[in-house]
DNA sequence: GAATTATTTTGAACTTGTTCAAAATAATTC
DNA sequence: GAATTATTTTGAACAAGTTCAAAATAATTC
């Protein structure tokens, strides 16, 4: 649901100038980097006043939500036919979480501004906020869907709350690959291909009976935290 | 090392001015956050011109670096007696996370804006670069004393890693204090008291010898890791 | 202690994100 | 199709971070 807003937008000419905004901008966000994009030059490329832009994106850091969304539904759309093809737990975990960070791949040096922004508990952009529930609510699904579409037998307690924890496993990714400047982000590679295997080896060493006093503690605590996350409003 | 750059500050004035002007701002922001403070306030509060701020801090995103210099000197002195009662890891874990929530706790709802900037790979202030080195190596050895100095015996490999590990941990439990706004923090608390529980557990599992093999590769992986990230320069 | 050099201080000017009242245009009503 | 209402567009004005050349002050040299 990257729709638009129910505010603006209520004409098709208003859609068309709002894709038009958004497309100028995330263009010149991938040339010339967030930062040295003002919104004077968005507008004028898009050729509309300065006061248009503002009329369809509330603010600047509104425009990376909007790219935010895009990417997002981008990497759905690729998954989904991986995950129709894979039934093993570890290609699929693999193949999410590849897939991920090709889809950001044109936009990684202005990707930094969207993790600064969205780490700001004030922001609507940070993941945690209710603005940007339904995306994470589908990234969350997606992870879900990962495991529930496998072979791999998981305990029904694991069950519940790993789909959140492999979400904020690869958000963790994003981190590092948003901090990783290897040619080609060669080591963000690696460490997908590396953690993705030791991500799987837990699971399975988690569901293992004997683990389970450990295991249920720890969901426990992420459980409540979960809920506590989402309580939490400004 | 929160010193004086080399750069300006080579009278006593020098300091005693710069001084005013951080202190002054850091009052400011707890009194009306980061945001609604500028810098025109902050100079004329502390009584200088506007542009004599900028003398001393390059922008208004490196008052909150002298910020974090300062608290952090502070948490480190409190830790000190603490680390040289106590012997048994649990409670010296516990008592240094506590304590640093404890520290930052006046300025709760402007820290946000530290970890803001603070996400920004390019941004002087973020953890891993280069420019806030000093901090971030003391805190690591703070835990590495954390460790060292309990009765509970960590393998070699293991202990090489540990320190940086649960400097990580910690980074995310304010990461979560930050987020949360729940009466007094109390969610953080109670975080901070299952987490450190379960921390301690995982470290005793990790260390039994059938745990070996992943335990190697998991340090292994973050061993390389940990390079990459003090590799990586802009 | 005058001259020179280094450091600190100033404030005006600039940039850029943001707001907003008014104008232009489109849609709807009668 | 004129009048009314809703939506979109405009551009000037504002706020606040930042820069910078010039002035003031302090330290050093001779």
């Amino acid at each position: 649901m990257t729709k638009a807003r129910s505010g603006p937008v209520k004409t098709d000419k208003g859609q068309q100038t709002r894709a038009a905004i958004l497309e100028t901008a995330l263009d010149t966000f991938r040339e010339h980097g967030y930062e040295r994009t003002t919104m004077r030059t968005i507008a004028e490329r898009a050729g509309v006043a300065l006061g248009n832009a503002y009329y369809y994106f509330h603010s600047k850091e509104h425009l990376i939500q909007a790219f935010y969304g895009r990417t997002h539904e981008e990497h759905l759309a690729v998954c989904s036919s991986l995950l129709e093809k894979e039934r093993d737990l570890k290609p699929r975990l693999l193949g999410v979480i590849r897939t991920k960070v090709a889809t950001l791949e044109p936009y990684h040096q202005f990707a930094g501004k969207l993790f600064k922004t969205a780490a700001d508990p004030h922001s609507p952009l940070n993941p945690f906020s209710d603005e940007s529930d339904p995306v994470r609510k589908q990234s969350i699904d997606l992870f879900a869907e990962v495991v529930a579409g496998s072979k791999t037998k998981v305990p029904k307690d694991l069950m519940a709350e790993l789909p959140y924890m492999l979400w904020l496993y690869h958000m963790g990714i994003i981190l590092f690959w948003i901090h990783d400047s290897s040619a080609r982000q060669a080591r963000t590679h690696r460490l997908i291909d590396r953690s993705v295997d030791i991500m799987v080896k837990l699971i399975s060493i988690a569901s293992n009976p004997l683990m389970s006093p450990l295991r249920k503690s720890a969901i426990r605590l992420i459980a409540e935290l979960r809920e506590d996350v989402s309580a939490i409003a400004d």
